[in-house]
DNA sequence: CATTATTATAGCACGCGTATCAATTAAAAG
DNA sequence: CTTTTAATTGATACGCGTGCTATAATAATG
C-alpha cells in the first residue's frame, strides 16, 4: 500500500489554519464595519486569496458566518454568567438569565440579525442554524437553570424549549416588527417565565 | 389659482392601479415558483415595464413583499376562522387558534420566511414589517380570544403580546434552528398558553 | 400649434453570492 | 530531472437589488 504520487491533499492542520484565518478576518470586518461589510469578495481581498478559493474551504457564506455566531454567542453567554455570579436563589437566577438574554438581543439588533436572520435568500432552505457542541452549550445553560427551579422534572425539556423559543420570539418580534406597539419586553419575559415556574414577583 | 402647464402627476387611481398590477404579478410568481423567483427584474419583465419604473411606485422590494404578506396572512387567518367556527368554549377557542397559528407556519416554511424573514440583508435596518390596519387585524384576533378567557383584564396586552411573540418564536425556532432537537410544537404551544390562562388539559 | 411639467425608459454602474473552466502553481513520488 | 496529483488562480458569467443619467414619451396648458 504505497502512497500515490502527486501533491498530497491539504493536511488537516492546513485546513484548520486556513479556516480560522478566514474566520479571524471575518470577525474583524464584522466588528469594525458591521454585517453588511462581510462579503466573500471583501474577505478574499483581506485574506489575500482569490474569491473562489474560499469556496474550497467553506461551503458558502453561511458556513463562514457560523464563526461570527460563535463570537456573538460567547459574548452573550459571558454577560449572563457575569450577572449570575451575584445571585444564588434558583428562581432569581432563572429570571435574571432570561431577562439578560432577551435584553441582549434587543440591545444588539445587529448581533441578533447576524445570528438568527442571516439566511441566504437565494437558497430555498429557510434553515439558518447549524448547532455545534459549543453553540449548544450556550443554550443548555437554561436547561440547567430550569432544572434547578422545577420540582417536576418530567417535562424539563418541554419547559426549557418553550422558554428558549419564547425568549427568542420576544427578541425577534421586537427587532423585526417595530410598528406593532409591543408590551414591555421585561413584562413579556416575566409572563413567559410564568409558564415554567408559576407566578413570580418581578425583580426590582 | 390656475393649474400649471405640463403633464399632470399620476392620478391617485393610476397609482393604485399600477401598484395592484405589480402586486398581482408578484403574488402569481410567488405562488407558481416560490419566494426565490420574485425579483425586481423578473417582475418588470412580467409586467412589461422597465425595472426602474417599479421604483417610481414602490420604495423597494420590501414594499412589494407586503402585498404577498397580505395574501399569506389572509390565508392563515382563514384557516383559523374556519376551525373556530366549530368551537364555542373560550379556552378551547384560544388553544385551537394558537395551535393552528403555530402549525400553519411550521407547515408552510416558505410562507414563514416570506412574512417574517424577508429582510433585505444589504439594508442596515433589521425591521421587516410594516403594520397596516389589515395586517393588525390578523393579530387582534388573539387579543379578543385572550380577552374572552381572562378574568383579569388589567394585563390583557402583556398576555396577548407574550402569546403572539411566543407563538412566532416557536415557529421561528422550529423553522430556522433545525439541528436542535426541539420539543413537540404542540406541547410548547400548550405550555406557552399556561402563562396566559393557567394550566390546561390539552385537546385530544 | 408650441410649451412645459411629469413620467417612463434604456443604458450603465456597483457590489453581491455563486458557478464554471481553463491555466497555472505547488508538492510529492518515480 | 519528469511525472502525477491537488490546490489555486484568473477570467468570465448569471442574476440579484439598486442607484444615476440622459433621453424619449406623454398629456396637460397657453
Amino acid at each position: 500500500m504505497a502512497k500515490t504520487a502527486g501533491r498530497p491533499p491539504r493536511s488537516q492542520s492546513d485546513i484548520v489554519e486556513f479556516r480560522s484565518k478566514i474566520a479571524k478576518h471575518a470577525v474583524a470586518i464584522y466588528r469594525a464595519e458591521g454585517f453588511g461589510a462581510v462579503s466573500m469578495r471583501r474577505l478574499a481581498k483581506e485574506v489575500g486569496c482569490a474569491p473562489m478559493t474560499i469556496y474550497a474551504h467553506f461551503e458558502g457564506k453561511q458556513d463562514i458566518l457560523r464563526y461570527l455566531w460563535a463570537d456573538v454567542l460567547a459574548d452573550m453567554s459571558d454577560e449572563i454568567q457575569e450577572i449570575l455570579k451575584l445571585i444564588v436563589a434558583p428562581d432569581e437566577r432563572l429570571q435574571t438569565a432570561a431577562q439578560t438574554f432577551v435584553s441582549y438581543w434587543i440591545d444588539h439588533p445587529d448581533h441578533f440579525r447576524l445570528v438568527f436572520m442571516s439566511n441566504d435568500v437565494t437558497r430555498s432552505d429557510v434553515s439558518t442554524f447549524v448547532m455545534d457542541e459549543e453553540t449548544l452549550a450556550h443554550f443548555r445553560v437554561f436547561s440547567d437553570l430550569v432544572q434547578a427551579v422545577l420540582q417536576d422534572h418530567s417535562n424539563l425539556k418541554a419547559s426549557t424549549d418553550t422558554l428558549i423559543s419564547g425568549m427568542i420570539g420576544i427578541a425577534f418580534c421586537l427587532n423585526t416588527i417595530r410598528d406593532y406597539p409591543w408590551a414591555d419586553a421585561t413584562m413579556m419575559t416575566d409572563r413567559l417565565l410564568t409558564s415554567i415556574i408559576g407566578p413570580t414577583k418581578s425583580i426590582p
